[in-house]
DNA sequence: TCTGGGGTCCTCCCCCTC
DNA sequence: TCTGGAGGGGGAGGACCC
């Protein structure tokens, strides 16, 4: 299986329209005082600037870079041509996010050959550099492909990946985040190759039968994931982090209001409707909370999601300032799996249910 | 330093039903 | 009639990913 991963992908797009920044510190950010960054050039990163990092603190590290907002239409449009030529060398594909994908290998005559055949067409078609992981599964192969970013290209056998890596933090590897991590390290496992070794009654013992056996097995490259097709929707929402944070409740009743709008207009748009209403709220010192509740009947109707809503934000009723509201509908059913639900062409003579 | 937006999956707990 | 366990669904929170 291989791993392929555009690199700085969000930054290249823009240095296509700007090659005048070519070789400058470059940052994609949103622009209100509580923007993150979203991607930023290898000339940024070598700042300590790296995603996910609030702008301003980007902005103090590296005050000579260029911030740009990002352009999502545009991303998406180069995503898509990428995978369309993706597809056309590899039948099984599953795309992860605009600049990702797994490809199955399996029956290929010379896969590293296609592989490279694959990255010169993607760069000569689209000017953008990729980088390719190969191995026997999933997790070899997408760590091998961070593992020599930009333009990296590795091949490695499980066995290799363990001695090649057995070093390296838990963190390293896809599913073991932050908060594992110091678990681990707590436990005094702060290299994959001791929590290989770490003995499995020790981890189901901390971590749960499930979580346990499964920390083993990554730290260990087993995995037996397939390259699958893309999964159904379950949710959709809507949220915004407010640039100052709010306490009027009629403030707090328009901008939720304006996102259920807005997210019953896409599901209507995509045929899909949901049962479960729910609502987060984050407050001034970071505590979320979420509220939901569920409806008999799968709903994309703009009124009755709204109405839930508000319904559920009263009576939580926030005892402080409001940093971010937002509004999901989960339990989603497409269209053609229900055909009598809202997402149909009868929606509009149906009865509504009033919140209770 | 001060933490986005859009998602998925898992776990725990509670309640209801059988 | 009462009690207890199993199992499912819903709700809440948390970890993780891009």
């Amino acid at each position: 299986m291989a791993h392929l991963d555009a690199d700085a992908f969000y930054v290249s797009i823009e240095l296509r329209r700007h090659p005048e920044l070519r070789g400058l510190p470059v940052v994609v950010s949103g622009s209100g005082p509580r923007a993150v960054v979203t991607t930023a050039s290898y000339e940024a990163r070598r700042f300590g600037v790296g995603s996910a990092m609030p702008a301003s603190r980007a902005r103090r590290l590296c005050p000579q870079a260029v911030f740009l907002p990002p352009d999502f239409p545009t991303y998406r449009a180069a995503s898509a041509q990428v995978m369309e030529i993706v597809r056309a060398h590899v039948e099984r594909v599953e795309v992860v996010g605009l600049d990702e994908a797994y490809l199955d290998l399996e029956g290929l005559f010379s896969p590293r050959a296609a592989m490279r055949r694959l990255i010169v067409e993607i760069r000569a078609a689209t000017e953008l550099t990729c980088s390719v992981g190969i191995g026997p599964n999933k997790l070899v192969a997408k760590v091998a492909s961070d593992a020599e970013k930009p333009a990296g290209f590795l091949a490695l056998t499980r066995e290799q990946a363990c001695v090649r890596f057995a070093e390296a933090s838990p963190g390293l590897v896809p599913g073991i985040g932050p908060k594992t991590e110091a678990r681990l390290a707590e436990m005094g496992l702060r290299t994959l190759a001791a929590v290989a070794a770490a003995p499995e009654q020790l981890l189901v013992e901390r971590f749960g039968p499930n979580l346990g056996r499964e920390l083993r097995r990554r730290a260990s490259f087993e995995h037996d994931g397939v390259v699958g097709a893309a999964r159904k929707v379950a949710s959709e929402s809507r949220e915004r982090t407010f640039d100052r944070d709010v306490v009027d409740p009629a403030e707090l009743r328009a901008a939720l209001s304006r996102m259920a709008a807005e997210l019953s207009a896409s599901l209507t748009a995509n045929g899909r409707s949901g049962r479960t209403i729910a609502i987060k709220i984050r407050l001034d010192d970071f505590t979320t909370v979420t509220r939901a509740h569920s409806v008999p009947d799968a709903t994309c109707n703009a009124q009755l999601i709204t109405a839930h809503a508000l319904r559920l934000l009263e009576e939580y009723a926030p005892s402080r300032p409001v940093r971010l509201l937002g509004v999901r509908v989960a339990g989603l059913t497409a269209a053609e799996d229900d055909p009598g639900g809202e997402g149909s062409a009868q929606a509009s003579e149906e009865q509504l249910a009033l919140p209770v």
